[in-house]
Order: structure tokens, then C-alpha cells, then sequence
DNA sequence: CTCGTGACGGTAT
DNA sequence: TATACCGCCACGA
């Protein structure tokens, strides 16, 4: 069974559920590369179009989008994570201690 | 093989 | 709490 970490860490991403969120090292970790969470990002990028994996659930440590704020991408990710109830503060961060996936 | 890059994380200041 | 720097590691040139 080759399961590339691409795969691996797509299937994680996959296993989150709406209305919640996970960072890239929660991923990189439970996917079997805890050093590794760029990788997570990475991947995501290559199948951030034309798939029904939930990319936008998929945040930094920080809480924050990690995109520009005046990027397309972060205007997607945003809506998309507010139309499942995720709210934003002003200082354009969420609750990650509320909407956190798994620890 | 080496070098530079990056949707990151953790620690130091 | 915010910013700066360093460490990790897969990928592409």
C-alpha cells in the first residue's frame, strides 16, 4: 500500500468536519509528518480547485488565514469559513480554541 | 548533487 | 501581545 504523504494528508483534510477548523501542523501530525506541516500547505495548493476537499477548514497556528488580506484567495477562504458559522474577529482571526478540530 | 523557495511552527526578544 | 529569527523538509530548477 504506497500512500504518499500527499494522499495522506488530503485524506485527513478531508476527515474534518464543517463548521470546524485544524491548523497545518495538526494536519502535518496526525498525517505522520509532524515536521513537516509546509508540506501541508503544498499540498493543498495543487488541489485548491476542482475537488471536494475542504482546503479552506486548513489554517495557521495563529488562528489567521495565511494569505494576504487583500488576496483572492483570502477573500474565498473567509466566506467559505463563515458560511459554516466561523466567525471572525476584527483582527481578522477566529477562535481556534472553539472551532479547533482535534488537539 | 546543490541552491532557493514556501497556504508553517516554536521560541526568543 | 506583536515581531523577528531559526529550524524542518518536500519540490523544482
Amino acid at each position: 500500500m504506497v500512500e504518499n504523504n500527499f494522499q495522506k494528508i488530503l485524506s485527513v483534510v478531508q476527515s474534518v468536519p464543517e463548521g470546524k477548523v485544524a491548523t497545518y501542523g495538526q494536519i502535518a501530525r496526525i498525517a505522520g509528518i509532524p515536521r513537516n506541516a509546509r508540506q501541508v500547505g503544498y499540498a493543498l495548493h495543487g488541489v485548491s480547485e476542482g475537488t471536494d476537499i475542504p482546503w479552506h477548514r486548513i489554517i495557521n497556528t495563529k488562528g489567521q488565514i495565511s494569505f494576504p488580506v487583500d488576496s483572492s484567495g483570502y477573500a474565498i477562504q473567509r466566506a467559505l469559513l463563515e458560511a459554516e458559522g466561523i466567525r471572525f474577529s476584527l483582527q481578522g482571526r477566529i477562535s481556534i480554541k472553539k472551532y479547533q478540530w482535534k488537539r
